[in-house]
DNA sequence: AATGAATGAGAGTTCATTCAT
DNA sequence: AATGAATGAACTCTCATTCAT
């Protein structure tokens, strides 16, 4: 393996220097996170990173790249660790708790790498054609494996579609964190971590006990 | 017969022709759903409308009043209706289930419609100062509502926050609406609707029967 | 002497309703005063007049002709009583202070036309090719004759030159009047006409007494 | 040695390369003078200049930008200059012809800035708001010190108002290239200096010699 | 006689991107 | 490796003008 690609995930051109490289990219997704896509300018990207626009250019090919570039890193760690974690835990109601923490936590702890997510790249054709997003694809089966999973041994009720639940957990998420981007509100996202996963495990029905009672009465 | 109120919504200039401002409209949700907003040219729209670009000018004040132009009239009929049959259900549990599928009904039977408010609206901060979007919160309101109802009537469980599970419901349909809308899948959009209610109501956890069992063996 | 052509300056259309020509013409030329040519738009103009924009094409062929035709009419009835009112003046000394208060008043007591004759109509070379301005040379020529005519008699200095002359007189006339139209001052145009004719006929240097003196002396 | 300010009077954005700058200004100033300003399109402009229209852009921000551009260094170096040589004048005659045949000089040697200055700034109420304008200002209250100067010690009449003879000196000139951009004549327009400062300084009326004489007589 | 409705024709302006140095 | 300078390519929006009714 003779060359350097190491940062695998960068369409972008061979980092000259990885320092300046970050550097832009941290400037993008301040100015992408406040401005949005198109009303933010390459100029205003090159005064925040305190380099020309045109080196932007020689790190990266065009202003989309730079966009898509800006989750690549993130993503690819975010799923690294989190397959590392999983390893460790035991339950599959135990990982599905974690990994809905662990999403949380990732927009929680990042509000312009949320923004640009919430309110850029998902509405973004082009994206979906992106390396990073082939992770996303990855991290999203790791939900429904563990779903899957709680099927087989007991813990998740057997009718639940994991699809479908993986659908509600993301879009929980996606929907709480994208109010915070645009309003602001609620403050404290992580705080609604377990609240969410209560919800999603014993559902919002009270149930019904009769039934029970009534095998109860017969047993005796 | 609850209100009428024809351009209510729109801050659009008095509509000389109304057929043909709906004309253009049409011709706007539709270029804009497959462009997305800054793509779609206005000449893209004029053309598909067939009238010409200064006309779309004399029925709407600018590109982007043009694109609020399109969730205002939809938005207003669907909370309209939406209120006009929540009288006749009863039953805080019948009346989310059918807020759940008629949300998902309006998605569902109108992709272009779904993909303007999925890609393009979500994302646009302009959007929130919107007459429409006041309309959209009133939405949301409704869920609410019907949700601490069904806690004061003892059919929710005490515990769930109606605001959180107002996200959950409304997380995971945009979610699977965003889906359907970028890649196509899940064919079935409203198929969806009961499971959604299911797994909403009783949540994916199997209930664990060991403490009962516990109670029986002890009255024996 | 048949059919139409009464009002001979316009070349405008034959006026179905002069009335309402005139409130065109009159509210043209409020909106052009305060906004300037381009700046105005045709719009405006209709609005101002109560009529429609399309009837402002019935009365004249353009916005330039209608720019035009503000002063038209003015200029002729100025013209026709100077001619009036100079036959019973004697002296051209007061034939001329009378054009130069008579001009002054023109704009004094008119400040919108003041203003489009000065700050839009100076300035624009089509004018030059209007009826309307034909009949400002042959104003122009009126100064120009008095002038030769004082110079014949005796009351005017023979070496002065009746073209820069009446060059300086109105020169100093529109200087004074655009001042007024962009910066309001000086207050008292009319109020200026007396200095002017006094400067203009006794100059601004101190005779020199000497050689008068000198002659005098020799005659004892 | 008075100053030399580079580019205190522009507005403009810091110029890349001031001979490109100068090039633009010299395409402007041609192309403003022969068609005026709103007839004249940056297009134009970018022809002439041999540069894109977006470089004109990156030299000046706006189409008006640019047109202010083009007095503002001129009027500038007029004025140092002005008051430069001032000093080494004796006598508010001498001065005030010395200023009258300079401003005339300065319009009679740059035709196409004259049709700018004459045709298009002087009806142009922005301007006012301008830089250059304000050194305009400063070049008339040369004129009307040098008045108050030959007042005060006796050269000039004692009840002449400098501010109104200020204003027929430049309305004079005013009027002179005025016609000059517009009609071609006269020929020779400095030519006129004299002539000007004859009549300004001496008067239209013939002295009248009776009084005099009549005194003579009486002494005999 | 009057106008509501429609549009052709442009114009100014912005920016992502390139390239010579 | 870095950038100053230049531009091609669009795009939104405006308005004078026309014409069928």
């Amino acid at each position: 393996m003779p060359s350097k690609t190491n940062n695998s995930l960068k369409g972008s051109k061979a980092q000259k220097n990885p320092a300046k490289g970050a550097a832009i990219l941290q400037a993008a997704q301040n100015i992408f996170a406040r401005k949005g896509f198109h009303e933010a300018t390459i100029s205003d990207i090159a005064k925040k990173a305190e380099v020309s626009e045109a080196t932007i250019y020689d790190y990266f090919s065009s202003k989309e790249e730079l966009l898509f570039s800006i989750p690549a890193e993130t993503i690819q760690q975010y799923q690294e660790k989190n397959l590392e974690i999983l390893e460790y835990i035991q339950g599959a109601a135990n990982k599905l708790r974690f990994l809905i923490y662990r999403h949380l936590k990732l927009y929680a702890s990042n509000p312009d790498y949320a923004n640009i997510v919430m309110l850029i790249l998902k509405g973004n054709r082009n994206f979906l054609k992106t390396e990073a997003y082939k992770i996303v694809q990855m991290s999203a089966r790791n939900t429904t494996q563990v779903l899957a999973e709680g099927i087989q041994n007991g813990e998740f009720r057997p009718h639940i579609k994991p699809y479908l639940v993986r659908g509600m957990i993301w879009g929980t998420i996606e929907h709480l964190v994208t109010r915070k981007s645009l309003l602001g509100k609620p403050q404290d996202l992580l705080g609604l971590a377990d609240d969410i996963v209560n919800t999603i495990f014993k559902g919002i029905q009270e149930p019904q006990k009769e039934p029970t009672l009534h095998v109860n009465v017969k047993m005796d």
